[in-house]
DNA sequence: TCCCCTGAAAGATATAGACATAAGGTGGAA
DNA sequence: TTCCACCTTATGTCTATATCTTTCAGGGGA
């Protein structure tokens, strides 16, 4: 076969990189980079496409395509659930159900999860532990106006984020990353000192609109979150 | 013009929402969704493409396409200039070099940027303001052996952050996220009390296989990092 | 001078057809 | 029975061409 969008893809990277296309400068159409490549248009358009979504040349309309002055940096990050990233890192996994009340919604959770005075919410607290120790708290919160089900669901075996993923797949997230000090209740269940700085997920999800869970997850002591690009 | 790309995509995503095409399913082959769309191949081809980006359905060749049976979970995340991210805050931002050495590389830092052992690094400390409030402190080596010019660069004035992704734009990276307690020298530059958890990121960045930068971003408390999707 | 209309440029996308590639499945050989 | 070669099939990609959409730039009118 001739040239493929990959190759193409490769070498005007290549430009780029070595600088033989500097940052901020115009780039040929996409015509006349077909014609040099002594390829179809369609096959440049998906190379300079891609290269536009991975943050490197910036196309516009009639204005055409040049080299983006600052690349823009960007990685994109698997959101795993808990079982499966312990399993990824060769550990055996244990989840517990500690808590699990269904009770009127707390005024703060009524705010973040943009509920109504009388909703009533599952709440559930359970650990997670690799090779025996502990690797995760989640502290979540189910609106049961959304999910009605959750209420008699027994997550004595299986966590609930496994129960919702299986149940409401396909919502939207928001999702938070910050640095907590652990208090009593969670140093004790995480095996650290009061205090102890904890690297915590917060994740509110929705489907088509309703606010479905809330959930704190707090990481054993050390955590880090790594990335690639 | 007759049915679009996104429209095809649109409308596989409901039917998989709305519970008509289950999870772990099948799907119909390109041809004959094609038919079914009156639409051309390469039409179809696209759509699906960007869902098995999207991590919604799984593609294989001979075996099919099926919607996943646990939908990937990812977002993109943006890696902004500490600069442009308080800017986007609506907050006028200051910089201050705190300290700036050439020196030979600790035995920690020679590790983590495998240089040899009399490969010299340039040493900077610095910090980033927001409205006149501790932001950000920045801790970075940079490799001279990799980048002489840095030692005689004046970092007085703009960061090295800034410097870097004029001097050598797209490089790969690791970055990782954590939770540390704050020491007494954090503490005093961030202004807040000693051993308070703050969010940090660790940054190591090549250039064609040689180590070029690695860089300690520790936050202000109660920073976080927001994601959607 | 300012504003709106229009033409043209360049990317965005659709189409039909062809060939490439990976991999599941099957039948025959060992 | 086991395993390998081969056929088939679904996705992957390229070509050539056409149309659509956005947007810049220039001209004309108020």
């Amino acid at each position: 076969m001739s040239i493929t969008y990959r190759e193409v893809k490769a070498d005007i990277l290549r430009q780029i990189t070595q600088g033989e296309l500097a940052p901020g400068s115009a780039m040929p159409n996409e015509v006349d980079l077909a014609a040099s490549y002594g390829c179809a248009r369609a096959t440049v358009n998906r190379a300079m496409r891609e290269l536009a979504d991975d943050g490197i040349i910036e196309r516009r309309r009639k204005a055409g395509t040049r080299v983006r002055q600052n690349p823009i940096r960007q990685v994109r990050l698997n959101i795993p659930i808990v079982g499966q990233e312990i399993a990824e890192l060769g550990a055996s996994y244990r989840y517990t159900l500690v808590h699990s009340q269904a009770e009127p919604a707390p005024d703060w959770l009524r705010a973040r999860m943009a509920l109504d005075r009388d909703d009533r919410v599952m709440h559930l607290i359970c650990m997670h532990y690799a090779d025996g120790a502990p690797y995760q708290h989640e502290d979540r919160w189910i609106n049961l106006g959304a999910l009605p089900e959750a209420e008699d669901h027994d997550f004595t075996d299986t966590g609930p984020n496994e129960w919702l993923v299986s149940t409401v797949p396909f919502t939207d997230a928001q999702i938070s990353f910050h640095a907590v000090a652990a208090d009593t209740s969670l140093a004790g269940y995480l095996g650290c000192a009061e205090g102890d700085p904890l690297f915590q997920t917060e994740r509110t999800t929705w489907l088509e609109g309703r606010t479905i869970t809330f959930v704190q997850l707090t990481y054993r002591r050390g955590h880090r979150v790594t990335m690639q690009y």
